[in-house]
DNA sequence: ACAAAAGTGTTAGGTATACACCCATGC
DNA sequence: GCATGGGTGTATACCTAACACTTTTGT
């Protein structure tokens, strides 16, 4: 490695504790779930000093010894109450611009998690206030057509830079069902055809064809398979019961070929596109 | 924010210097060129304590005061000997296992840069040794049918997890050239479309037909635009003197449609494309 | 009977692939 | 002339988008 920044002189070899600057390093969690027909995050509300009432992705410090990745699916339990199960949970981005947190300098490594509908109400581990929040219900910078000034009804305010990188998430969500099988990590372990659709239809805001959809599923390998049982799902409300499905594997797979959203629906983003 | 870890138990508010396991943050640089029809990344040869004589990332501690992105660009001028330009720069992933440095915990948030082919022998700015090497040459984990124990012949040892993060920085360039502009951020002012279409064969490790290349570029909004004045390139070898193209705009932009690379080239990384 | 959702099929238009062919230059 | 790379055209196979139609259920 070179040598670093002028401040706290940064040996090239042997330096030890004192001779570099000190970060706090957290992890933040943008956990999604399809639910109501809508893309939902889950944010708690502050209940302490800096954003005090505001709304904050969930997230945590990140322990001397513990992995990055331990360290987010930690926070991922106790925020979901559930213990680590074949969720997809991946790095987002890094954020760590000064000031960025009114305290100290923290450097926080954002991530993205992919859920399926849970019960509903999970009371977070500590007694703070959480709730799932329709993406369409905030106000992000760029997103949904949106003008970031024009205040959506009800948006909650959102603490640190957490708009910014819900923002990135959100992107990221959209971008990735179009090219891997992660939009059955939206779905319970069956599922129909018609339950998987709404999933893209709810990420990205737009309505698909029913028949083009299915025949993309069935010819796009690694993505569905039947499930065991040739059960079917009785209707929830009318309409002909629906064969179940499941996902193929437990992993990501990129799918061929992918299914590329519409063209609008993809425009609303194109100005944050660029990484 | 939640309460983090066990070990320096964090206040999750009012929290000062103390309460919290202290970190060495750095940013690490692959850095990206195309030359004599190969990829090429820049790698610094180290010269002290641990991972003595292996080659390494370009890269250093963040500032106590310093934005990471700031980091990143100070660490690319220092190495490169170029002030600041319109390269392009993004975050890739951070890394932070315990371990991965035996001095210190530190985590690195790893970047990519895309580079034009530059004069050739930069001296780093720090009298260690740099040089460009060919992708094609290192033992990456996964790649290009990489084995990863069946050692290429003169592969350079890599320090720390450098290889992990050279695996993934690969991966990433060649994916943002299939939906980006990216790769005339490999070219020089103007170029021709040939030397376009290199890029994309380098990166790829695959040959393109020419006059499909040429129609999806010509056809695909946003990507290059004829140089202003109407000159041609003198042919370097043999052959008729083409026309030159320029970069549409300064910054990244979104194809519509992506050149998607053939099938056999994306097979090679198949195992990693699960981030 | 009717509405709603699942499932099947068909067709027109566009895009990609693999060529074939001519042009301009250096050796 | 001939090899090399630039530039243009074309035909076929394939994929996509749009829409029509049938089936099965609940009310």
């Amino acid at each position: 490695m070179s040598t670093g920044t002028d401040a706290p002189a940064t040996a090239p070899e042997g330096y030890d504790a004192g001779d570099y600057p000190p970060f706090g390093v957290t992890v933040d969690l943008a956990i999604f779930t399809v639910r109501d027909g809508a893309l939902k995050v889950l944010l708690v509300e502050r209940s302490a000093d800096p954003y005090e009432g505001a709304w904050a992705l969930p997230g945590g410090f990140v322990g001397v010894d513990e992995d990055i990745d331990d360290a987010a699916w930690r926070e991922l339990a106790e925020e979901t109450g559930l213990t680590r199960t074949d969720w997809h949970l991946e790095q987002l981005r890094t954020y760590g611009t000064p000031g960025r947190d009114p305290r100290m300098r923290v450097v926080s490594v954002a991530h993205v998690a992919f859920a399926p509908d849970l019960p509903d109400p999970q009371a977070g581990s500590d007694a703070r206030c959480a709730r799932w929040w329709a993406v369409d219900d905030l106000d992000l910078p760029g997103l949904r057509g949106g003008d970031h000034d024009s205040d959506v009804d009800g948006a909650p305010t959102l603490a640190f830079d957490h708009a910014r990188i819900l923002a990135a998430a959100f992107d990221r969500v959209a971008a990735k069902i179009e090219y891997t099988s992660l939009a059955t990590a939206f779905c319970p372990p069956t599922f129909t055809l018609g339950e998987l659709q709404h999933v893209y239809e709810a990420v990205w805001g737009v309505r698909l064809d029913r028949s083009n959809f299915r025949r993309w599923v069935q010819q796009t390998t690694g993505l569905v398979r039947p499930a065991p049982t040739d059960e079917v799902r009785p209707p929830q409300g009318r309409g002909r019961p629906a064969a179940l499905f499941e996902a193929r594997t437990e992993g990501v797979r990129t799918l061929h070929p992918p299914l590329l959203r519409p063209a609008d629906a993809r425009a609303l983003r194109a100005d944050r596109s660029a990484r």
